[in-house]
Formats: C-alpha cells, structure tokens, sequence
RNA sequence: GGGCCUGUAGUUCAAUUGGUUAGAGCACCGCCCUGUCACGGCGGAAGUUGCGGGUUCGAAUCCCGUCAGGCCCGCCA
C-alpha cells in the first residue's frame, strides 16, 4: 500500500518506486503533458505524466480533476532544473506516474475550491455547511494540527516531566447554583429529575485533591449555555489542572514553564520568565482593564486629586460622588482623532458612550499652549493645567483624553478607547507576545440587580489569610494569566476547610440549607482530611486562536457553532421524535410567537 | 432582549449610486497546447440579485418585514 506521505518526499527518494495516494490539488493539462499536485495531509508533490514516458496513466491522468481521490505508483525523479519548485518542500523532485488508479471521483460541482484557500476567502457560512472540505484547506489543517501540538506538548511536560495524571471527570453531573447557564440533560431513569453539562470540572478536581492525587490535570470539555462571541463557543475545552501543597507563587512558576515550553515546542518561542505581575488593583488603574493588552503604551492617568475641586463640574462632580477622572493621554493624538469624533455623533464618542459614559473631554497640547473647551480653560487653574501635563507626561500634539464618572464606566471607557486607538495608529505589534499574571483580585464583586455580593472567581477561591476577618473586602488568592489582552487562563488557592467556605457560601447569600443541598458533598469531603490545594484553567480554544494568529475560536476548532449555537454541517439542535420526549416525561412548552398582522 | 454590518452565477467579487440584455476571475463543459506549478489560448453553459411585500414608468440599488451569517452590548462565577 502507501510506501510515502506526498509532503515527506525529497531528493533522496530519486530512483525509488512509491505508492502515493491523496486528492488532487490542481491539474495541469498541456495537452502532451499533465501535471497533478498530488495533496495529503503531509503537503504536496508534483505528479508527472505523458504518453511517451508514463503511456499507462495518460489516459487516466487526462479524466482526473480537482479534488479525485487517487492512487499513484510512481518513480520519484529529478526535476529538469530549469523546473525546480522552490516554493514546495517537495520542488526538487517529481513522480513519473506509471499507474494511476482513480479511487473515487468528485460527483458534484465543490461547494468552494480546496486548493485557492490563502488567495480566496470563503463565506464563513458555506465553509461551516461543508466544514470537511474547509479542513482539506491549508489554514484550518495547519490549526487542527497547531491544536493537536499544543495537547502533545500539555501531554509531554505535565506527565512526562511535573508527574501530572490526567483524570476523565462526568460529563452528566449535578447541576450547580452561580456562574453561567446550564446544559440540562433529562434522566430517563429518574423522571423529573435532570442531569447538567459541566461547566468547568471543578468541584471533581477538588474532590480528587482529597482522593489523594496529589498532581491533576484533565483536557476537559466543558459546556456553558450562554450567547456567543468570536472567542466564546458554548462547548469549549479547558486544560484543567489542580495540585496540592503547593502555594501561589510555586504554581505560578509551574504553569510559566509549562506556557513557555508549550511556546517553545509548538512556535519555537523562547519567553523569559518569570512572566510580569499586575495586581488587580493595579490593572485597572494603569489600563482600565483586568485583561490589558501591554503589547502597547497608551497607559491610563488619573487625575482625580489634580481636579477634584476644580470648577469644572464634570470633573469635581465625579470625584465627590466617588467616582474618577482619568485620562488616557495619545501621543499625536492631534493630528489623528479630530474634535468631531469625540463629540456626540462621532465614533469615539459613541464607544465611550456604549461603555456608560455620558461624554468626553479633552486637552490638546500646542506648541505653548493647550487648546480645550472653555468650560475647562476657565475652571482651571495654571497649576492644576501644569500639574496634568506633567502627570500625563504630556508633549506637544499630545491628546489628553478625559473621562469623569463611576470608576467603573471610567475604566471600561478608556480601557474601550485605549484599545480602539491602538488598533488605528497601528501601535500593536502583531508578532508580539506579552503575557502576564494579574493577582490579588477582589473576593467579591456587588450585582446590583440582584443586591448581593458574587463571587468574581468562584466560590471556592480562598482568601488572603491576612484578608480573612472581613470577608466583604478580602483579596482573593487567585490569579489570571493574560495573553496580548485576552484571558487564557484563570485559578486560585482553594478553600479546604469546611467553616470558611461555608462563611463564604454566606457572604455570597447562600443559605446553609443550600449549600448543603447544592455543594453538601464537597464540604463533607472536606471534613475528612483535605490537603491545600489550588489549580487552574486554561481556555484551549482560545490559546490555540492566538498561537494560530486567528481572530476566531472557530478557527481553532473542528466543528463550532454558528452564534446563533447552531451547526450548519449536522443542522444541530433538532426536533425529536415525539418518542423520545415521552420516554424522558418531557414536553416542550415553547408557543411561537403569534404572527402581527 | 438590543445596536451595527453582510447576503448578486458553484465560488470570490463588480454593476457609473434608480435606467434599457446584471458583468469579470476561478470552478464546471468542449476544443487546442510536451515543462507547468495561481500554466496558457479559443469557445460554451451557468442568475427567482436570500425570501416576501411596498414605492416607482422602471428596483440588485430606495422603504417595510422576514431568514441566514458576522461583530458588539446585555449575558458569560
């Protein structure tokens, strides 16, 4: 049978009689000579035949098209050198195909062409209708393949060098009060009863810290019945990892070698370590953002001190209220962002306004002098002008962009802003990687709407020991690691004793009746001997996304869904047979909307 | 639940901004071509302009509705 992958052969192989088989990529008739690139998953080699030199295939060689699956038994000979191909690997040599055995036709005309993928895109639509063609194209099979190093090199380091025993952990389990939506599943045994999809593995790996495992990590997936976005899919994969006895910093360095030897292995990039810190405190005051991307400066000022009893309204009228002023200060910013653009109607003033922000206001520096509106030139004082130019660090065509409300529409606005300036004045390097851990989150965030403390990480994120007697405004010890803005990964210390989780479950208003009901059986484990214990979780798809220079974590899976939640290859989710919900004791309930007349 | 964008041949795009027969590359079909590699040449077939309604003498183009896809807000411990 096959003797040789098309991609592996080279000049070595001259002489040699091989057995190829695969899809043709392209034909090229002459009329007395046909060349076929032969295509598998390895890459491509050139096939040659002719009446006088392969009189066998000819005929054959002249019925084939774009995307035959065939059989060739070939000699691998020197290219003429005037026809070497230096563009393929395989360009030194060709097959002289001395047989040729059509092994399956194309019978309809392709939905799109497999071989013109990097010239011509597809609509995202029709490459998802017929997802196994788009993986027959060089991008998305070069991502299948990124994806599968990246799990062979998570493999490779956790078991092979840190001792880590992957642990497959239920799929249906217990559905869980707090964080995100569940995927309820029927019990046909139990009627009425319902099993949930996991969102994360957690409480399982927790559990297996008291099981004694002592190293944990499972390629979990993990299912969350929330809407969509371009790096949110509702099934998606973590690389879930939990370990006792270890402390934060231990962990932290575990898992920077373990990124960095991914990187190393997958892209051939070397990242220094230890990677940068940022609490989250800190996060937030220099880029508005738990999350920043640091591949660029742009970094946020504020100026709440400089101005809170200035006569400018907005700026004091913030600052007492509790809330900020910041500046996000653009160097050339002048001569880029015009006054129309920051007014209502103009496209930053409405991403200012889609993050809360009532308006914005701004300083540009002239040659010895400022130009701003008058409301700001007249309220304040030399001083205090002096004091914001130098606190911003502000030079001549410098933009000071001012926001003044709650700090947390302050921050989401510049954070918005910084990102969308960025991105005009080409200030991100794109080839860049900048990751760095932010720590010391808050325990605790409020939700207004429902009047009670959440839990930021999850519930059971321990606390700083030191934070422990008020719980409300503990840090938690708990960390993100971010990757050029986006979050890869997020864990904590855990809580292993049992009467301050349950102080926590009470801080985010769970009753102790619910969660006995809910979580009953972690904190019973708990009562039996738990170690200290902490972990991770890392979004696969999403670092797969970025490693793969994609914009998508569709394009770092197989098979996704469209944002609606649908697969357009399966038509998933269907209708049932009415069979079916009767033996689950299940019925929809849904009505269509009646039609308007 | 909401905002914005897109939908024209199998496909990727165009159509002088409301005008007469909706064009082009690739793919497909036929003919020609012995060194191409995005081969080339000649010819051909291919369209309910997503769908439905409206405005108009006239709609791919304007309006309303609807479907599908995308980006975002809300949501995602």
């Amino acid at each position: 049978m096959r003797t040789h992958y098309c991609g592996h052969l080279r000049a070595e192989h001259i002489g040699e009689t091989v057995t190829l088989f695969g899809w043709v990529d392209r034909r090229r008739d002459h009329g007395g000579v046909i060349f076929l690139d032969l295509r598998d998953r390895s890459g491509i080699v050139q096939i040659v035949s002719d009446p006088v030199r392969t009189p066998d295939s000819y005929g054959l060689a002249e019925q084939l098209r774009n995307e035959y699956v065939v059989k060739i038994v070939g000699r691998v000979s020197q290219r003429p050198s005037e026809s070497l191909n230096a563009k393929l690997p395989t360009g030194q040599v060709e097959i002289y195909a001395d047989q040729i055995e059509l092994l399956n036709a194309v019978r309809k005309q392709m939905p799109f062409q497999v071989s013109t993928g990097e010239q011509e895109p597809v609509r995202e639509e029709l490459r998802l209708r017929y997802r196994y063609l788009d993986l027959r194209r060089e991008r998305m099979s070069q991502n299948l393949r990124l994806r599968h190093q990246v799990n062979q090199a998570i493999r490779r380091f956790l078991e092979d060098q840190e001792g880590f025993i992957e642990v497959e952990t239920p799929i249906l389990t217990r559905s869980t009060p707090e964080g995100a939506r569940d995927y309820l599943v029927p019990s046909r045994v139990n009627p009425s009863e319902w099993y949930a999809l996991p969102q994360s593995p957690q409480l399982f790996k927790q559990l297996l810290m008291v099981s004694g495992v002592d190293r944990y990590y499972q390629i979990a997936r993990c299912f969350r019945d929330e809407d969509l976005r371009a790096d949110r899919q509702p099934e998606f994969t973590q690389l879930d990892m939990e370990m006792s006895f270890m402390n934060q910093a231990e962990i932290l360095a575990l898992n920077e070698k373990l990124i960095c030897y991914i990187l190393k292995t997958v892209k051939g990039v070397e990242v220094p370590q230890p990677f940068p810190r940022l609490t989250y405190a800190e996060a937030l005051d220099r880029y508005g953002s738990d999350k920043p991307d640091t591949r660029y400066g742009l970094e946020l000022v504020d100026v709440s001190d400089l101005v809170a009893d200035s006569g400018f309204k907005v700026f004091s009228g913030a600052v007492k209220s509790g809330g900020l002023v910041k500046v996000l200060p653009v160097p050339d910013g002048n001569a880029t962002v015009s006054n129309v653009r920051i007014k209502p109607g103009g496209d930053l003033f409405k991403i200012a306004a889609e993050a809360g922000a009532r308006g914005l206001a701004y300083i540009r520096v002239r040659e010895g002098d400022i130009d701003t509106i008058g409301a700001i030139k007249d309220n304040l004082s030399d001083a205090q002008k002096q004091q914001i130019l130098e606190r911003t660090g502000a030079r001549e065509g410098h933009l000071l962009l001012f926001c003044a409300d709650a700090a947390d529409t302050v921050n989401a606005t510049l954070d918005r802003l910084r990102q969308a300036i960025a991105q005009e004045m080409n200030l991100i390097p794109a080839d860049q990687i900048n990751l760095l851990w932010v720590t010391e989150f808050p325990m605790f965030e409020w939700n207004a709407e429902e009047k009670r403390l959440e839990a930021l990480h999850h519930p059971f994120t321990a606390p700083y020991p030191e934070d422990k007697d008020d719980l409300k405004t503990a840090r938690a010890q708990a960390y993100d690691l971010v990757y050029n803005g986006y979050e890869v990964g997020g864990g904590s210390l855990r809580i292993y004793q049992p009467d301050l989780q349950q102080q926590v479950f009470e801080a985010i208003g769970l009753s102790e009746a619910e969660a006995s009901d809910k979580f009953g059986f972690l904190l019973e484990a708990f009562e039996y001997g738990t170690p200290p214990h902490g972990g991770i979780a890392y979004g696969l798809d999403r670092l797969v996304m970025l490693l793969a220079g994609e914009d998508s974590i569709r394009d770092a899976i197989a098979f996704p869904k469209t944002q609606q939640a649908r697969c357009l290859l399966t038509n998933a989710p269907s209708g049932v047979d009415i069979h079916q919900l009767k033996e689950l004791q299940v019925a929809s309930t849904y009505q269509p909307k009646p039609k308007e007349s």
